[in-house]
DNA sequence: AAAAACTCCGTGTACGTACACGAAAATACA
DNA sequence: TGTATTTTCGTGTACGTACACGGAGTTTTT
């Protein structure tokens, strides 16, 4: 029944079917040339027959070659901590398979700045990784590093966001248009049919949107599920994080003007928190709030009520999965699901604590 | 900065520097045997001072010693296929160590039959594990069992259950008062503050209760924090499963008598499908329904809408867990930890999918 | 005082793979 | 035909640990 290490197939044991050497069996193995047809193909179908798979043990022991991983992703300080998260889960993963050599080198850029973005490439490329770890928030610059990538052979994880070339061997992240529906339903779920609600962007200059728009996207689609004229009951307000701009007025002008309007607030990204801390000072009504991610910022927020609901995105095991995906694939040799999304979580008062280390 | 596998002290070294061969600082290490008082204090002392972390590839490698883990769960199939998720968790975590030679051997028992689970664990015992995953579904006969694996130092993993004897290394399953927390938060945030909700345990003769005595202890916590005479609007129902009675019958008597009292439904266990059927048989309008567990029958239910919420138990991630904290605790030696609270999930027509493997 | 038993420890080989080195065979070139 | 070159392949050692075997030295037994 088991089929495990005990008595497989070894190199020795295809060389002596084949009538050869073992270094020839690894000649061949490992397409380091200088074998004749003949043998290459005896050798190769002996090995299909046995099904021989060798093992890694052995392997990783002996070729002692490291294996060094690239992440290239926002640096987790500042404005959206966000970024510390899966930093947590690529060193989790690490922990687990650092004997196999693996070892992951970060490389951060400026979520806002796409110089950045490209410089730490530049750096990450000149120091040859065996695969990259990427968290495609500049479009476009991405998109050319995949192409190098992918023309030195080096194969990508694409973290959180999805660019849709086809040079990546997986993408890990959430399907952003169902968690917009998950958000919605729970907005509907409390609020019933009788408040508008509005639905804040904090948008930036630059960087990938393609999130927020998408959650949107959801949220808008379940309410359209239900009675085609609620999508009016819907406003949307884009707020820019950029410094020219003040938030709070324009929260002022629109949550003030009108305060029982709105009977729910869904943020589409993790700046939920700012929403809450207006409405504590302005000592609002509270309308329900609906958010992303557990950033120890909104998690203050949600312990006190202020914050109804978070979506979760799993980033430390968005972390994980990315290093384990390279690991697979370079290491195990192993076909690698090619689109990986995590759960939906929700995260409420009463089941944050279980959440903490997600 | 990386401390894995690149020029870390071996056993040789150790040797060396103790001026011995390499064999006797392995006989210190294996404590086997006839090394004399002075000279292994001075190997302690370097492994203590180097730090000396043993390559675990080249132990298993030589060793060869297969690791036999023995996994005592009821079955999944018929009344409660619950179990069958913790399995393909367990699969899923042989798949990724099988190489350090670990194997899980599985023992099923029925449920509500301890004579089966008696049965089991003595054929399990009769093949010597070198350590237990248990699910403590009988509370006396594990506890015993409990006893007698430690005696035979065999390490204990429980899983699911926790039964409060001090001799498991570890306990992974979720936090059952905080989960009816949970419930009631979701029950509580969709039905405010008008209307009766009905609590139905389906409870068994035999079999630990629990984790539904738990569960119901969670949801009045959350009730009784919002009002006092809140609890009062909480009306238990107990449902016996054993044959002698009718469930359906039970349930037409509570629920038809006076169609409209009871605002929402919350079912401590994952037989919340079958208030669901009995619900859609009778076309009764649709109270809110909360249940446990994303069971292939519950599923078709929550599609519908017939299930509002139902709270994951993560079976696959316990069964997972569990063999890992066995494989941490044998193969490489490290500390686990003591009691690991999978996460509270919450599950709902939109994010189901994405909790299809879960 | 020789034999036996016991304590302490070094040596050697095995685990399965990777890879360097160089020998033998095959081919090319003169 | 002899030499140079290339192709093809066998041998040996290394990776770090586990463990069996047995040698040298000491103590006990007869």
């Amino acid at each position: 029944m088991d089929n495990n290490s005990i008595s497989r197939i070894r190199i020795k044991d295809i060389a002596r079917l084949a009538g050869v050497s073992a270094g020839t069996v690894d000649r061949v193995l490992h397409k380091r040339g200088e074998v004749s047809d003949s043998t290459r193909k005896k050798i190769l179908e002996i090995i299909e027959k046995m099904d021989y798979q060798p093992d890694i043990l052995a392997s990783a022991l002996a070729a002692r070659k490291p294996f060094r991983i690239a992440a290239l992703i926002p640096h987790g300080t500042g404005e959206s901590p966000f970024w510390k998260y899966p930093l947590a889960g690529i060193e989790e993963a690490l922990n687990e398979i650092a004997h196999f050599g693996v070892s992951v080198d970060r490389y951060f850029f400026d979520y806002e700045d796409p110089d950045s973005f490209v410089r730490s490439s530049r750096k990450m490329l000149t120091h040859s990784p065996q695969g990259v770890i990427l968290a495609p928030v500049c479009t476009g610059e991405s998109a050319s590093l995949l192409e190098e990538c992918n023309d030195y052979g080096i194969p990508v994880v694409l973290i959180n966001a999805n660019i849709c070339t086809g040079s990546c061997i997986a993408f890990i992240g959430q399907d952003s248009v169902q968690s917009g529906m998950v958000a919605a339903r729970l907005m509907h779920y409390g609020l019933k049919d009788d408040a508008d609600v509005l639905i804040i962007n904090f948008t930036r200059e630059k960087g990938n949107q393609e999130h927020i728009l998408k959650r949107e996207e959801g949220f808008r689609k379940y309410y359209r599920n239900f009675s085609t004229e609620s999508d009016s009951r819907l406003i949307q307000l884009n707020i820019s994080e950029s410094a020219s701009q003040q938030p709070d007025k324009i929260l002022e002008d629109s949550l003030l003007s009108d305060p029982d309007r709105f009977g729910g607030i869904f943020v589409t990204n993790s700046r939920v928190f700012r929403v809450a801390a207006f409405l504590e000072k302005k000592g609002l009504e509270k309308p329900i709030l609906i958010g992303y991610d557990l950033l120890q910022e909104s998690k203050e927020f949600m312990i006190k009520g202020t914050i109804d609901f978070l979506i979760s995105q799993k980033p430390r095991e968005q972390g994980y999965k990315s290093v384990m995906t390279l690991y697979h694939h370079l290491v195990l040799r192993k076909q690698v699901g090619r689109t990986q999304y995590v759960p939906i979580d929700i995260i409420t008062k009463e089941n944050l604590e279980h959440y903490t280390f997600t």
